[in-house]
DNA sequence: TGGAGACTGTTCGTGGACGAACGAGCGAGG
DNA sequence: CCTCGCTCGTTCGTCCACGAACAGTCTCCA
């Protein structure tokens, strides 16, 4: 707090301390600026740019974070897949049954784990997610195009702290 | 491209265009690194700071964000809204309504152009909207907890630019 | 002045995100 | 050996995101 003014106003004193307002933060207050907003307004053109790029494989950015780590591990659980990319297990459930529905992943049992459920590449799968990783620097560097390659990598460290 | 292999390899010199396949960029390509996935991760994390910290007011990222350009603004039309925040009109239209059904917002005729539909705050949604800019400064300062404050601007900086 | 083209809100469909609750299965400790 | 607590997958509900199509309205220009 820079300002001189204090903390709680004269129009404050009479409130409930949940209803105490800082109008001076109020005054400050820049949309624009948060960062959460910034994070979420980049969401939306780095999946624009990952859908125009990876039209033709037809495959959504998250059915492909999936795709693309099952295709590093091998066959996996649904729920440790999930952990490994960031996809809780609701979503997981939707996004495993879209998958195996397109023939890109198959849905099998865990001989050492009754609840498990493995999945694993089908041939088809293999064929678009290397398909889809031969181009994948294509996205990164569509969407750090209006940066310098050192900025590139300071943003990609430092959204990597965040995480 | 650093290595000095042949950009096509001569296992894939026999396939059609569409299954070319660059076997060292999917040798390479690592998930965590690309900047996609880091935003998308990124923001799961901040949304999870925004709900902690604004629990009490019942209003997620999205609705906030509309309330309070709302407040910068004054009486805003839905498209127009949407377009200073970043929501387009078929996700505005649900947006607005439920902001209307909760009291926070109301929905009124435009006397100078009868397509639009003209959005203004009420008493108990300003109320809210300054009780939650009040402490919105915390979400952001706990989001960039993890970063220095040189780095948070920086980060702040480079995601602005790459909007 | 009349019509073409643009814009506003709406609807539908698909997909991701996640809290909460649940049953079935597992495993460690009593 | 058996029970308690955890994990796994599933289901439900709510919300955001957005492409596509549509009807009503407006604007501008031929």
């Amino acid at each position: 707090m820079a300002h001189g003014a204090p903390a709680v106003s004269a129009a404050n004193r009479q409130r409930s301390p949940a209803e105490r307002i800082d109008r001076e933060a109020v005054r400050a207050y820049r949309l624009e600026e948060q960062i959460g907003h910034l994070i979420r307004r980049a969401h939306q053109r780095a999946s624009a740019i990952f859908d125009a790029v990876m039209r033709g494989f037809d495959v959504t950015p998250v059915q492909f974070a999936a795709l693309a780590k099952l295709h590093d591990l091998g066959p996996t659980s649904q729920n440790l897949l999930g952990r490994m990319v960031g996809i809780d297990p609701a979503t997981m459930f939707g996004v495993a049954g879209r998958l195996a529905k397109r023939g890109l992943v198959r849905q099998g049992p865990d001989p050492s784990d009754a609840r498990r459920i493995l999945l694993d590449l089908t041939g088809e799968g293999r064929a678009v997610v290397e398909g889809m990783k031969s181009v994948g620097a294509e996205v990164s560097a569509r969407t750090l195009d209006p940066l310098t390659p050192g900025e590139a990598r300071e943003l990609q460290r430092l959204l990597a702290r965040i995480c």
